[in-house]
DNA sequence: CAGCTATGATTTACGACGCG
DNA sequence: GCGCGTCGTAAATCATAGCT
């Protein structure tokens, strides 16, 4: 039992990337809050409904993007740029 | 209407939010045999005394402070699941 | 198809802060 | 104060999804 167990957290590890629209919601947040993009327990939750993911999935994404970024941020360039744009349209209407 | 508001700072985005101190050590995953000898004591009992601490950091050549912070992630890692997966098996 | 890299998850190691 | 507790995280690493 405690093996099944085991083997289906693991399963964990065989997972899917998020859909486009999730990471889409992610990103904005991300680049919106460049400055401390450190999301609230709250802003955590909002964005786990948003994105149909769970709150840890949220903590791991941010995680990963925080540490990656600041690791290149020439690369995440373009990126940053594009949702720059994004959220100044938004604001704009 | 030029109110793009993108948050702070223009120019250098935002590394203000730097932490790692630069004494910290570098991780090292554990051998698989470190890992199991510690699930197995970590199923004995959850919270280790500072005698079994001092015994099992000598077996496995850790240190007790290495043991120590595995037992409190290792907690961590519990309650997660749980966290994910109320429902049990 | 193989190889490679992007990406989500997990594993060590701390800092901050709480409690007895 | 000390020492060990949790909580949130950095950074490295793992596993593999999915593209070229």
């Amino acid at each position: 039992v405690m093996i099944l167990r085991s083997r289906f957290l693991d399963a964990r590890r065989k997972r899917r990337n998020f859909s486009k629209q999730a990471t889409e919601i992610l990103n904005e947040y991300f680049y919106s809050h460049l400055s401390n993009p450190y999301p609230s327990e709250e802003a955590k939750e909002e964005l786990a409904k948003k994105c149909a993911i769970t709150v840890s999935q949220v903590s791991n994404w941010f995680g990963n993007k925080r540490i990656r970024y600041k690791k290149n941020i020439g690369k995440f360039q373009e990126e940053a740029n594009l949702y720059a744009a994004k959220t100044a349209v938004t604001a704009t209407q | 209407p030029a109110a793009t508001k993108v948050d702070l700072d223009p120019n250098n985005p935002a590394s203000n939010w730097l932490h790692a101190k630069s004494t910290r050590k570098k991780r090292c995953p554990y051998t698989k045999h470190q890992t199991l000898e510690l699930e197995k004591e970590f199923l004995f009992n959850m919270y280790l005394s500072r005698d079994r601490r001092y015994e099992v950091a000598r077996l496995l050549n850790l240190t007790e402070r290495q043991v120590k912070i595995w037992f409190q992630n290792r907690r961590m890692k519990m309650k997660k699941c749980n966290k994910d997966r109320p429902k049990d098996i």
